[in-house]
DNA sequence: CTGTATCCCTCTGGATACTG
DNA sequence: CAGTATCCAGAGGGATACAG
């Protein structure tokens, strides 16, 4: 063989010693597809302050409607994530709290949250020096 | 005041002692909305083993599009997670590594991923029960 | 108060074709 | 191989009205 390309091309892809789990996706996608939404993690967190009624859940999360605010909450019962409990009173009352397993993912999630913490601003200085360099428009 | 309700609507909502972060949403929504699409952690997982690819990360990553591969890891880039390398040869080989920030981005997702394994089969448990006793059709 | 039902719009992301 | 451009379908989610 001659010329037409430098030889890189030749190398597969030898080292890959694999990270903590085994295989590709592990249980990832699983937990995002949970909370990756855009209001899950904020009536996680809310929750994680204490029993909650459908109105305080409202209220505590800015701009979620009722219709969000509704299929969150049953997903998350659906999940055994949170449990709610229903008074039959008039006007109707409902309880919404975290469950053992809801709390521990509040937890995992807070671990999310101090990520975040640490590195906000080198990332939003990342993001500036990028958007400098490259003034060629929007990122998408 | 005679009757028409049961007096538990006077309750307003009393004790609410703040979790972890002071208020509502920490920096939790940031993290989300930075991993929480459909490719990103995938991308970080793969690239948490090493240097990788496009091909590579794309043959790594069974359904993403070249697109998407090229959006994502644009944004990581962005964002100063990921680093990439660019060799002028014929053909073009461009290389994507973890920076350190990324490494800890990818650490810390490993987290969700325990609490997945920890917790998978309990909530498929409770997932199964939930759809059991509400046979009236879809979750959404 | 706690939902349910509709309508509708945006944004994500897949498929495909083309370029350097 | 690596990346860009275009087109398009579907899911997510907001607004609103209605019900128990």
């Amino acid at each position: 063989m001659s010329v037409g390309h430098t030889g890189i091309t030749s190398q597969v892809s030898p080292p890959a010693p694999v990270g903590p789990c085994g295989e590709g996706d592990c249980g990832i996608r699983d937990v995002l597809d949970r909370i990756g939404d855009r209001w899950t993690v904020l009536v996680l967190v809310e929750l994680s302050k204490g029993v909650r009624r459908f109105r305080e859940l409202q209220r505590a999360i800015p701009g979620i409607s009722q219709r969000m605010l509704t299929l969150t909450t049953r997903r998350l019962c659906r999940d055994g994530l949170v449990e709610r409990t229903a008074y039959p009173t008039i006007p109707p009352q409902v309880d919404y709290r975290l469950t053992a397993v809801g709390r521990s993912l509040a937890d995992t999630v807070f671990g999310l949250a101090d990520w975040s913490a640490a590195h906000k601003d080198t990332i939003a200085a990342a993001r500036q020096r990028w958007d400098a360099e490259h003034p060629s428009g929007q990122p998408d």
